[in-house]
DNA sequence: ATTTGTACTGGACAAGTGTTCAGAATATGT
DNA sequence: ACATATTCTGAACACTTGTCCAGTACAAAT
């Protein structure tokens, strides 16, 4: 055996190792999602997440530095799957008034089902207004919201709108009525559909200009 | 001296009473909220209320039920003296287009002025999402915002236009540009006044169907 | 079989939390 | 002047918080 088979051998090793590690530590997050979704960040502790991943307290800290990075990992991981579920809509290869349909609905689906999730990207981007900490995880994802608002309207041939203004009103849409569906109003999906699909159709139709 | 001479001196008696009860529940809401307007709700503790108002822990509680009662109470009392403000600007007796550009400028101007208050609604609103003890300010306060934007929309002459929709543009608008303000980027009140101008010639401009 | 390293435990710690309440201080009414 | 009511205090209470770390369990390599 060459020196160089040990070296891979070990590098072999070492990516096995982390890679499990890896494993182990989105094990944890998911456990820690489920928790922080039904209390928030704030009154979330990490014994709450302790017993609910079945391991004891230090364990958390043995795979997070504490609970700041536990917390943004947890939100990057949730937020990064709900963005590949949206970008895999827009790589549908359907025609441009199909897409908008899908993505709308693809929205509000995400409202029906993952309510509780979404709002802990809300309570996070409002710590972050407070908490330096959080600026970073919120300033990517937002971007990355943004990218793909960008990528939609390329592909619905708006080329002239700017994807950032269009992302401010889809967040607002659905924060509302995300905020209007967890408060018991079952009706709320549907409205947002019908409310956006109106919204879409005007800022669509008139040019706007870039700054 | 009649029965019923007396009976107005007691009540009189119990108004002033209550009158400087109010006034003193309404300077440690001041004091509050200058404390909480730096740490957010969650890590604001009675404690620093109290030190930042000069009374004891105990006094806080000779006013305010609990500590939600409290933040509600300070939270309800900041945003009714910006939306009175609002509708000062409102009752302006000037053309359409000024009102517009006057109302803009009003928003713009609660961003720099007001930046670190403002959030303290964004962080109360995400906590309602977890807390039902919220539920009943945000709705109130959200109504309250709605109706000003419908107010406005009124005035300068878009009776075509519904106020939630416009109000959720606004709302995220305001938000997105609070954020990057708080964040450090300076130029952000006054992008805001561009992207929200462009946003509402754009959204008036083209007719709404109501549900 | 023994050493070495990783994975995990759970008690201890110091610092905090909201809330309560007996009692002191102050104001009000007579 | 006195008595009554209101306002305010701050120590005490019972808990919770994130973090740390000596010690245990387990796996892998020699």
């Amino acid at each position: 055996m060459t020196k160089i088979d040990k070296m891979s051998r070990l590098v072999e090793k070492a990516d096995a190792k982390s890679a499990k590690r890896a494993r182990k530590k989105d094990d944890l997050a998911d456990s820690a999602i489920a928790a922080l979704k039904q209390l928030g960040y704030a009154r979330t502790s990490l014994r709450d997440i302790a017993e609910l991943s079945g391991v004891a307290v230090g364990t958390l800290h043995y795979y997070f530095e504490d609970k700041v990075d536990l917390i943004t990992y947890c939100v990057r991981r949730y937020k990064i799957s709900f963005m590949k579920e949206m970008q895999s809509i827009l790589s549908d290869d359907v025609e441009a008034t199909q897409l908008a349909e899908r993505f709308i609905k693809g929205l509000s689906r995400s409202i029906r089902r993952d309510a509780e999730t979404h709002r802990l990207w809300y309570d996070i981007r409002s710590q972050a207004m407070f908490d330096p900490a959080f600026h970073e995880v919120v300033q990517d994802i937002e971007t990355g919201l943004i990218d793909i608002v960008g990528e939609f309207l390329t592909r619905t041939g708006n080329t002239h709108s700017e994807a950032t203004p269009v992302y401010l009103m889809l967040d607002a849409a659905f924060r509302y009525h995300l905020q209007k569906y967890l408060a018991g109003d079952q009706s709320m999906p549907a409205r947002f559909e019908a409310q956006v699909s109106m919204l879409l159709a005007s800022i669509t139709a008139a040019p706007t200009s870039g700054d």
